[in-house]
DNA sequence: CAATGAGTAGACAAATTGGTCTGTCTGCAT
DNA sequence: ATGCAGACAGACCAATTTGTCTACTCATTG
């Protein structure tokens, strides 16, 4: 089926969450905010943290189309598709909506591994490292789970550095550890 | 003054904002496990958001007295000492009451950067980028503040990562990355 | 001894929380 | 045309939220 009001009270639901957070939004504003009524929302979804849920698996969607999408256009050249992904952290860092990682907020607010929106959390990051793991490979760096390791730290690090602090440089900043550190991967 | 209730509150609320977050720990709860009355709470501050506050404020003392006692067992190393954070780290990533970094959730939690709690989140952030920096320059780094953005970097993607995947070795990786960035920035 | 300041328990308020339920309406397919 | 699925508005619920207020107790200290 795919409703196209389950679509829209996700996309409304995943802006609300990403601008205010989770706890902090209610499921009255989110409804009132995308002109839904109630029943539509627990007929979709058993419960709120579903909901969440469901927004996690939209975003997880989202960013990696997003990603794969910046990363080819520099195709073949596996260095620079490694590097694209700071640049595909400069352009999100510029947009005003920019509030930090879904993803990220997710497992601060929901500190439990085993709860089920931790959990997904972690399987987004998990899914991350594999592709770029694999980009490493690719790339012929000596350890690729260790670059790909190495480039998410800077990543992550560069997505909480501008989240907590607005005007630092961090996506540059990274941008320039990542090209040090791949150079070393690379000829090491 | 410095009440002993007031101390004691402010340890409780604490280990409870990292344990389950800012807004899923209520008021109620807090006193309840203090064992503190509620006019004695509101007698100290005004409101839960000072008391968060306050907490932040007791966590930026603890932090930097723990991290200045791990970089002094290095006393005049200085490249050890910006490498000491990562053992830092490491051991508080140990903790099995480790729940991520206080303020990078409280500005998570906070999106608003003029929200006074978001705001003294970037503070501390200021300052260990601050102290880094000052580091960096007595190690002889080049760009002793690109140094010390590189590290924090690598730093909190650490933080986040742990508390993302609690499985991750992200301290050791981390430290490996860190290492390279230092010893670069020193020759060159 | 008496006064004072700090703490207590707990009632209370007003708003909000996530979630359930009822009854009505609309649009589409048979 | 009829029937049905899906969405609607909104009442309602019990629990919980932050915050205020009152009345009582208990030490310390002059």
């Amino acid at each position: 089926m795919a409703s196209k009001r389950r679509d829209h009270l996700v996309d409304q639901a995943l802006d609300m969450f990403q601008a205010e957070g989770y706890h902090a939004t209610g499921i009255d504003k989110i409804l009132s905010q995308a002109g839904v009524a109630k029943m539509t929302l627990y007929n979709h979804f058993k419960s709120k943290d579903d909901l969440i849920l469901a927004v996690l698996d939209r975003r997880d969607g989202q960013f990696f189309q997003w990603l794969n999408r910046r990363m080819h256009q520099h195709p073949g050249a596996a260095r620079d598709q490694l590097l694209a992904l700071f640049d595909a952290l400069e352009e999100w860092f510029q947009r005003d909506d920019f509030r930090g990682c879904l993803f990220i907020n997710a497992a601060a607010e929901y500190p439990t591994p085993s709860d089920p929106i931790h959990a997904r959390a972690a399987a987004h990051k998990r899914r991350l490292y594999e592709s770029l793991s694999e980009l490493a490979r690719q790339a012929g760096a000596k350890r690729p789970g260790e670059l790909a390791a190495h480039l998410m730290l800077l990543s992550d690090g560069a997505i909480v550095t501008k989240q907590v602090n607005s005007q630092a440089p961090a996506a540059a900043q990274a941008k320039k550890a990542a090209a040090l550190l791949v150079d070393h991967a690379l000829v090491a």
